[in-house]
DNA sequence: TTTTAAACGAGACGGTACGTCCCGTCTTGAT
DNA sequence: ATCAAGACGGGACGTACCGTCTCGTTTAAAA
C-alpha cells in the first residue's frame, strides 16, 4: 500500500504489472458485487495473482480500494495542479462544478466504488488520514483556491472561514448522495449554490 | 424487523423478551467490537438466543442495528411530538442545538453505533428507506418546523427551500464527523450557524 | 409408539387418521430421500400434522419407521399365523422362499426402507428388541416351524440347532444384500440352499 | 479420502500430521459418542484442525471413518500377505478363527466403530465399493485361500462355490452381532463351523 | 347436553451441526 | 529467488432440524 511503498526499498522489487492487475480487478469487482461481498480472494483470482502478493503490499481491503481509486482517477486526469474554473463569476462557476459532480455521482461506474471508499473511511482512521492527505486534501485546497480568488475580488465575506465555506457547499451534496435523502438534480446544485452564497436570512 | 412486524399477525407469537435481548446485545456489541467485527453469532450468544430467532425477524445485520438504535432512542426520549427550542432567537437556538449534537457525536457510547448505522445506510437502500421514514424523516420535520417558525417571523428568506436549509446547517456537521475532516468544537457549531444564516457573500 | 400405545389409556384419544398419515408419509419419504435425510419435520409437513403429534407417540425416528413398516407389511398380509410352504420337499420349499425373498429385496419400493430399518436396529438396542419381538421373532419362528417339520421327517440332522440352521440359510442372503457384496439371483438362492443342506464337506 | 488421494498429485501438498490427527480423533470419538452423534465439527475440534481440511480430503463422514479404520487396522498388522492358520485340520482352524473374531466383536474398543462402518456401507454404495476393494475383498480372499487349500486336500466338496462357503461361515456371525439376535459365544462359533461343514441334513 | 381436558395444527424458541466462504499465514513447485 | 497456487487453522455465514414449548381449535369423554 501507499504507506508501505514509501517506507520500503523492497518496492523496487515490486511487480508493476501485478499491482495494476490487482487494482483494476478490485475496481471492477467492487462495481460488480459491491463492497460488502468484495473479497481479497476474488481480487487475487481475477488478477491472476497470489493472495500473498496483495497482503504483502496493502494492509487492508480498504487500502487496496483506495489505491484502485487513485489509479482510476489518475488515469483520466493527472494534469499537475488541478483547478476549478474561474470565469470571474463565482456563482456560475460553482454551479458548473456541482452539476458536474452530480453527474459523476450518478454514473453507475463510480457509484459503488465511491460509496465503498466513503464508508471505509468512516470506520478506518488510518485510511481516513490517507484519504485526507491524498484525495480530500488536494481537492479541498483546489476548492479553497477558487473561493480565495473570489474573496480577494470582494465577492465573499472578508472574515469567511474557507473550510466552513467549502463544507457548506459540498457537504450537503455528499450527504444527500450517500443517504439517498433526495434527488441529485442540476436544479438542486443551483439551489445549493444560491442558498449558500446568500445565506438563509432574507437580504435587506 | 420493523417492516415484517408490521405486515404480519405472526408477530403476536413473538417473544418480546428475546427481541429486547437481541437489540440490547447488538447495541452493546457494536460499541465493544465495532460494526465490522459484529457478528450475528455473537449477538445471538450474548442475547442467549438461537441464531434463527434473529434471522426469523430481521433481514440483515443492519436492520437489527437499526431497531437497536430505535429502542435506545425511544427509551431516552419518546415524548410524542419532539421539538427544537424556540426562544424567538433563531441563531441562538440553532447554536444550542448544534452544540448539543456535537456533544452527542463526541460521546463514545454513541459514536461507533451511529457510524455503523450511517454506513449501513449507504450500502443498503432498503435500510436507507427505513431510516428515512423512521429516524431521519421525523428529525428533519422537527428541524423544518423550527425553520418555518422563523420564516414566518421574517427571519428567513421567504423563498427558502427548507430542505436545502436543513441540509446546509446539519450536513457539514455530519460530514466532518463521519470523515473526521476536522474537530467538532462548540466554536465550529457557532461558525456553521453564522455562516449558513448570513451566507458566504458579504452583506451590503 | 407401540410401547407407549400399549401402556396408556390415553391412546383412546388418539387420532387414527393422523397416525396413518404419519406412517404413510414416513414410508414414502424414506423411499424418496433415504433414511439419512429423513426428518421429523418433513414427515410432519407431509402428513399435515404438528411435530408434537409425532413426538407424543413415538420415541425416535427409527420407531416411526418401524411402525410404518409394520403398517405396510400388515396391509399386504395379516393372515393370522403365517407359514412357509410345506410340500414335503424341504430343498424345493426353501428355494421357493429364498427366491421370493430375493425378489422382494430387489424391489425398489422396499429397498431403502428395509435398509433403513436394518441399520437403525444396529445402533438402537431398544429398537432391536422391538424388532426382535415383533418382526424377526415371528418370522424366525415360522422358519423354524418348517425346519422342525423337516427334522421330524428325518430330513434334517436330529441334533441340529434350528437357530443356527435358520441363520445359515437366511444370514448370507441378508448380508449379501446389505453389503452389496454380490448379485442376488435365483441361482444364488438355489446354491445357498443346496450348500447349507449338504454342508461344505464332500458327502461320502 | 482414499479415492481422491489416488487420483491427485495435490496430495503431495497434504499435511500428513493433520490427516493422522483427524483419523485418530474420528476413531476415538466414534467410540465415545457413537456414530449417530459423531459430527465433523467435533472431529475437527478434537484434531485441532479446520473443518475445511476434512471437507477438502473426504467426501463424507463415512469415508473419514473408513480411513480411520484402515489406519487402525494397518497399525496393528500390516504384514504383507495375511493368512488364516492352516494346521491341516480345517474344522479346528475355522473354530479358532471364529472364536478370535467373536472376541474382537465383543471388544468395546471396536464395537461401535465397526457397527458404524457396517451401517454406513449399507446406505452408501460408493463407500461399499471402497469397503469391498480395500477391506472385505482382501479378507475374503484370505478366507478363500484357506478353503481352497482344504478343498485340494479333499476336505471340501469339489464343486463348492467358495464365495457361498465363506458367506455361510462368516455371514451368520456378522448378522447375529449386528442385530444382537443371539449371544456371541465360543460355543456358537463351534456350532456354526460344525453345522456349516456337515450341512443341515443328516449324514449317512 | 354441556363441560372440560386432551389431542391436535401450527410454529416460535434455544440449540447443534451442517457445508461454504473467506480470513490471514504458511508451504511448495515451477519458472 | 520470486511468485501463483493453494493448504492450513480458524471464524462466521445462513440453513436445516432437533426436541420443547406455547398458542388457539377441535373433539370426545365424563358429568
Amino acid at each position: 500500500m501507499t504507506t508501505q511503498r514509501m517506507s520500503s526499498s523492497n518496492a523496487s522489487r515490486r511487480n508493476e504489472a501485478s499491482r495494476r492487475a490487482i487494482l483494476t480487478a478490485a475496481f471492477e469487482l467492487v462495481q460488480e458485487v459491491g463492497y460488502a461481498k468484495l473479497s481479497i480472494e476474488s481480487i487475487a483470482a481475477r488478477a491472476g495473482v497470489g493472495k500473498q502478493t496483495i497482503y504483502r503490499w496493502w494492509p487492508s481491503k480498504g487500502a487496496v480500494l483506495f489505491d484502485a481509486f487513485l489509479l482510476m482517477l489518475g488515469e483520466q486526469a493527472d494534469t499537475g495542479e488541478p483547478a476549478l474554473p474561474d470565469t470571474g463569476d463565482l456563482e456560475a462557476d460553482l454551479k458548473t462544478v456541482l452539476r458536474a459532480t452530480i453527474e459523476e455521482l450518478n454514473d453507475p461506474r463510480y457509484d459503488e466504488p465511491m460509496r465503498a471508499l466513503n464508508t471505509e473511511i468512516v470506520h478506518d482512521p488510518a485510511l481516513a488520514a490517507l484519504y485526507s492527505e491524498r484525495l480530500d486534501g488536494p481537492m479541498r485546497e483546489m476548492k479553497k483556491r477558487r473561493l480565495r480568488s473570489a474573496q480577494r475580488a470582494g465577492q465573499l465575506a472578508e472574515d469567511l472561514d474557507l473550510d466552513v465555506a467549502v463544507e457548506m457547499v459540498w457537504g450537503p451534496l455528499l450527504n444527500r448522495w450517500l443517504q439517498r435523502s433526495g434527488a441529485l438534480t442540476p436544479e438542486y446544485a443551483d439551489s445549493l449554490v444560491e442558498t449558500a452564497l446568500s445565506g438563509l436570512r432574507p437580504r435587506h
